[in-house]
Parts: structure tokens; sequence; C-alpha cells
RNA sequence: GGUCGAGUAGCUCAGUCGGCAGAGCAUACGCCUGAAAAGCGUAGGGUCACCGGAUCGACGCCGGUCUCGACCA
């Protein structure tokens, strides 16, 4: 790393983070943003995941964005991965990045070292097939007994974390919290941290009217597009916005209750944003309440100088 | 105007024979290492519409009042 540290703006969806990181890059030749959003990085999903604008990405260079096809599978690692090449590219270049940041696991793994464990697909569906058939208290016993550090990072009745555990440590032969120190530990690392924090009524309003403009916008002709094509995978079907207008298309519900579970949904994504994100003691925060360009851009121009 | 039904947590609703007021969702808070826009957990929250009565004891029984709905006129 250089001697300067990267900058990341991070915050809950519609706080305006993209804003703010857009009019920096305006005011700083030579930055490029990094997006750090676990949907943003499939093709074509576009207006839900309200990714970077066309315009807005050939006027400022963009990372992370576009790294998979909505029916292939995703996951973290290669998303370090990839981010890691293009951070090592902007240094290179002697642009600097600045990391734009929702998904608070992806912005883990790309500012702290991870060693992130393999995968063993056919160990984790003879897993997947017991937890179904006995249900997840045998298999806590067992990671209990083969690993209790990890036993104890996770509740005994979270299935999908006790199972990827299991499948770790069987596929590996190593401990699964041999892996790492695990989340809780928040070391100095080259990258200073600026977070937007709204009240929550005025982000839940925003959030509203974001929603309904991406309606406007052609949200579900772009899910009809993609139920069209090869459709969508286990990882991109999660995203919101998306799996509740396929209900909507596939008869289940209207379009209003939809758009009604999308806010409700959307609202307490958020939540959990905010709620992952101010565990993090790196982070500056900054309350913003009425334009988050206004509000943020001076604190990042101050902390990336 | 009459008859019947309903009124219990923010919302939708359970509540057996009269014996400590319940669930789901929502909300708040926490957890998380290759699904993370995913997954999991903990907690707070009540004038049981209102007034009166009988009873050791009422959300429940009796009388009345109010509100909403359906039906009849």
């Amino acid at each position: 790393m250089s001697a300067r540290p990267a900058l990341v703006v991070l915050g809950p969806t519609a706080s305006g983070k993209s804003d703010v990181a857009m009019e920096f890059a305006r005011r700083h030749r030579g930055t490029e943003i990094v997006a750090i959003d676990a949907m943003q990085v499939y093709t074509g999903m576009d207006i839900g995941t309200a990714t970077p604008t066309a315009a807005d990405r050939a006027e400022v260079p963009h990372h992370g964005l576009d790294l998979a096809t909505p029916d292939s599978d995703f996951a973290v690692a290669e998303f370090v991965r990839v981010v890691g090449e293009a951070l090592a590219d902007i240094e290179r270049r002697g642009a600097r990045p600045l990391l734009v940041a929702g998904t608070g696991l992806y912005l883990r793994a790309v500012t702290d070292p991870m060693e992130m464990p393999g995968q063993w697909p056919e160990v984790r569906a003879a897993l997947e097939a017991e937890a179904a058939e006995l249900g997840p208290e045998p298999l806590f016993e067992r990671l209990v007994a083969v690993d209790p550090v990890a036993a104890s990072r996770m509740e005994p009745s979270n299935t999908r974390r006790i199972v990827r555990a299991l499948e770790v440590v069987q596929g590996s032969g190593r401990a699964f919290s041999s892996f790492g120190p695990g989340l809780d530990h928040y070391p100095p690392v080259p990258f200073v941290q600026v977070g937007l924090r709204w009240p929550r009524e005025l982000l839940a309003l925003r959030i509203e009217e974001r929603v309904h403009r991406m309606v406007a916008g052609g949200l579900v002709a772009e899910v009809e597009a993609l139920l069209a094509g090869p459709g969508l995978s286990r990882t991109a079907g999660q995203a919101l916005g998306y799996k509740e207008i396929v209900d909507h298309l596939e008869g289940r519900c209207s379009l209003d209750e939809a758009v009604d579970t999308i806010v409700l949904r959307t609202r307490q994504f958020a939540v959990r944003q905010e709620r992952w994100f101010r565990r993090d003691p790196r982070v500056r925060w900054v309350d913003v309440e009425h334009d988050p360009v206004a509000e943020v851009l001076p604190v990042l121009e101050e902390i990336s100088a």
C-alpha cells in the first residue's frame, strides 16, 4: 500500500453515498470509484440495485460493477480477488481509490486481511441433507466438539453458518476458526472510512421515494427482461426489489403489494446495514439530515488530505 | 329504528370450564469468515371499547353505553 490511505464512504441504502463519491471524484481528478456492493456486481440488474449510471461511469472510472451474469452464483472470495486487482491497478497508475460500500462483509473482506477457506460442495450437500432431516442441533453439537471457538461465535439454530463451518473443517482438515481472528477485531488498516448516518424516519422516506422512482423508471421491465433470459441465480435472486416483482409478475401479489413489500424490506435492510457498520470503531460518522453531498463532502475532503 | 356479529399489543387475530394476558408480523437491540440485499437470536410493548353489578376471583357471566360491520325495515 502507498502512504496515502484509500478512502471509504459507507452507509445504508439510499443514504446518498454514491452522490457524495461522484462529487468528490469530480473535484479531485485521479479518483476512481470502487463499488462495494453484493448486488451491483450483476450485469443487467441496474435499476433495482441503483448501479451508477452510464453517464457517471463515463465521467469517473468505476470498479466492482458487472462482474457476473445474473444467472451465475457469486460470492465474497471472488469479489475480493477482483477488487484486490482493481485496487492494485489504481495504485499503479497513481490514482486514488474511493470505495463506496453498502455491503458490510464485502467491505471487511477487502479492508481487513481475511484468509478465505475454500468450498467443498459435496461435503456441504451432505451436511445440508443431514440438517434438513435432523435439524441443526446434532450438527451444532459436532461443531462444538471439533471447533469450540467457531461454535461459540454462532447460534445453535443458525443452520447455514453451522453447515458452512463444518464444511470447512471437514474439507480443509483445519478448524474453521483458524482462518482468522473473527469479525470483532478491528486492527488499524490503510483505509479511512466515513459513514453516513441518517435519522431513521428521514431515511425511511428517502427509501420509499427511491423505490417508487425505481418502479417509475422501469424496474418491472428490467425484471421481465431478466426472467425472459436465463433467469436469476441463487445469489442474484435474493436482490431486494427483484424477488418481489417476480412474485407480482407470476401472479402472487398485486404491483402495489409488491412495492409495499420492497419498501418495508429495504427499510429493514438499511437498519441491518447500520447495525453492521456501527460496530466498527474505525469509522468516522457524519450525521446527515438534508443534503448528503453538502454535509459529507467537507469531512471527506478533510480526511483525505 | 330493529336484529345479529365484532371491539384484546402499532397491525392481523387466538384465548378451552371464571383462576398469572397469548401468537404471527411490525419495532428496538445483538450476532455473523466463499449465499451477506442472505442467515440467526434476544427484548420491550396491554385501561382486554367504556360504566356499573354478581362472585374469593372476570377478557370471559349479568345490565347498560359507545363505535364499526352485515342484514331487516
